[in-house]
RNA sequence: GGGGAUGUAGCCAAGUGGUAAGGCCGAGGCCUGCAAAGCCUUUAUCAAGGGUUCGAUUCCCUUCAUCCCCUCCA
């Protein structure tokens, strides 16, 4: 079975072959460094790790380049709020974004180039698009004429002509000297407001518009046709219909062959807004006291197309749906039957390792492939006291690989107990061998205020860590 | 005004032209000295109204609701 995407452009399911076999190139948009990551950041994010872990689980070497967007008005804004350079402004939310990558465990990319330190490879890119005829110089700006090339819109599917400036309400009309309202910036000469911030051109003094920057980037460090592009709905248009105009203009080749889009979240099943007191950062969540496994576990089981419903109970639910995860392998790797291995359940391994594959394959939907997954945790319970050593050897090393895609599953040992504790376990049953029950408890009691929890089973008393 | 998406049990969430996975929560039961873990039972006619069909939750139309986009918001 191959795996399949929801391609954007087509707007249907497609077989996925790279265009280099073997290697997959994968750019993501990134985060614009005014601010720490928000979960609908993460939820995009998440998508692409999933993605990327996938397709490198597939058996694909993955060359994923993630941008960071540190040159655009809100970093200017802010930097200029609070006097301080570009650079130093947005220097410690890049730090809090790799931050909060490793709080999540994410797969890291490749690389994360910054807007600002490619400028020239933007210059390079305008200087053919003016040469093509497809860019004009204005007296504050230079900009992508949409009219030069015919495929405009093919992406967001939207007729050029019925573009309404201003629709949004976000932005003014006639704030630049543009021949059409859809032309669009591609580099921006510099003007009072912009302070400090400024970069030499051909045209003056100025600093790039937001898109071209994705374009140089990726064609810098990935060629000029990529396999896979993603990022948010909302940058579907303008941003990455922008991309392709310029850097199909520019090249004359295909820019890319897999748009992927991830769809926005809500909260409590309204818009996520500052406004409404219901926007949250990671960092506001683990603040909370919510765990980075929860987060990730809610943010990433759903499918990358739906709208997620961000609820705190969903958080709570999904703990619970880890602890059911982690008591399964604790329970495993504690089986001590040494026996004749259980025919039917190692083929019910087999076919929910099926099941889960094929659920990702088709358009990475993960949530068929829990289903399979808590499916083979119910049936291997049931029949837990005729699993042998071996099969739960197999199972966690199933876990284990899946893990690979996952990321939010507890795989690491229970470590070493003390000889004091241990001594403890070995009081409590041989006091519940006398039937001092009170004793046993007492022990019992003491041991979970230190973070072990002892579970007796058949063959004698388990411990795990909480 | 235009374009796009979603609407499945208390909550989250898959899926299919032939009467609906999975997780969480709740209730009852089994097991257990107790507990934990686990298992079993139990909760839906798939937003509403039409249409196509032998048969639709699944296809088409309309309506309603929510979300996204229409130049710099993931």
């Amino acid at each position: 079975m191959p795996v399949r995407f929801y391609n954007t452009m087509t707007r249907e399911l497609e077989d996925f072959t790279p265009l280099q076999q073997g290697t997959v190139t994968m750019y993501t948009c990134g985060p614009t460094v005014y601010n720490f990551l928000h979960i609908g950041n993460l939820r995009s994010f998440l998508f692409e790790d999933l993605l990327h872990r996938w397709l490198t689980y597939r058996g694909y070497n993955v060359r994923q380049i993630m941008n960071l967007t540190d040159i655009d008005d809100k970093t200017i804004k802010g930097s200029q709020a609070k006097k301080i350079p570009l650079a130093e402004y947005t220097e410690p939310y890049k730090k809090a974004f790799f931050d909060d990558l490793k709080t999540l465990n994410f797969t890291p990319a490749e690389k994360y180039p910054s807007a600002t330190e490619h400028i020239p490879e933007m210059v390079a890119i305008i200087e053919k698009l003016i040469a093509g005829g497809y860019a004009y110089e204005t007296d504050d700006g230079v900009y992508f004429k949409i009219t030069s090339f015919a495929p405009y819109g093919k992406l967001a599917h939207l007729d050029r002509d019925s573009l309404r400036a201003g629709a949004s309400g976000r932005v003014a009309n006639d704030e630049y000297e543009k021949e059409t309202v859809s032309d669009f910036a591609l580099w921006k000469k510099w003007t009072p407001g912009d302070g400090d911030v400024k970069w030499d051109s051909p045209w003056g003094e100025g600093r790039p518009g937001w898109h071209i920057e994705c374009s140089a980037m990726s064609m810098k460090y990935l060629g000029e046709t990529l396999d896979i592009h993603t990022g948010g709905v909302d940058n579907m248009f303008p941003h990455h219909e922008n991309e392709i105009a310029q850097s199909e203009a520019a090249t004359g080749k295909p820019f890319v062959r897999y748009w992927l889009h991830a769809a926005h979240l809500v909260v409590e099943g309204e818009k996520m807004a500052k406004s409404k007191g219901n926007f949250y950062t990671l960092r506001d969540l683990l603040e909370k006291g919510y765990s980075p496994r929860s987060i990730r576990y809610l943010l990433y089981t759903t499918h990358y197309r739906k709208p997620l419903n961000f609820t705190f109970d969903g958080i709570k639910a999904a703990d619970a749906s880890l602890k059911r995860i982690d008591d399964f392998l604790f329970t495993l790797r504690n089986v001590k039957n040494s026996g004749e291995a259980d025919s039917a359940l190692t083929a019910l391994l087999k076919t929910q390792t099926e099941k889960f594959e094929a659920g990702i394959d088709e358009d990475l939907n993960i949530a068929e492939g829990m289903g399979a997954l808590f499916e083979l945790i119910r049936a291997v319970n049931e029949k837990m006291e005729s699993v042998t050593t071996a099969l739960a050897g197999e199972i966690i090393a199933f876990f284990e690989k899946i893990e690979t895609v996952l990321g939010f599953l507890s795989l690491g040992g229970p470590g070493e107990l003390n000889e004091e504790d241990m001594e403890l376990i070995a009081a409590r049953t041989a006091a519940k061998k006398n039937k001092d029950f009170a004793r046993a408890d007492e022990i019992r009691k003491a041991l979970l205020a230190k973070g072990i929890e002892v579970r007796d089973t058949p063959d004698g008393p388990v411990w795990k860590r909480i």
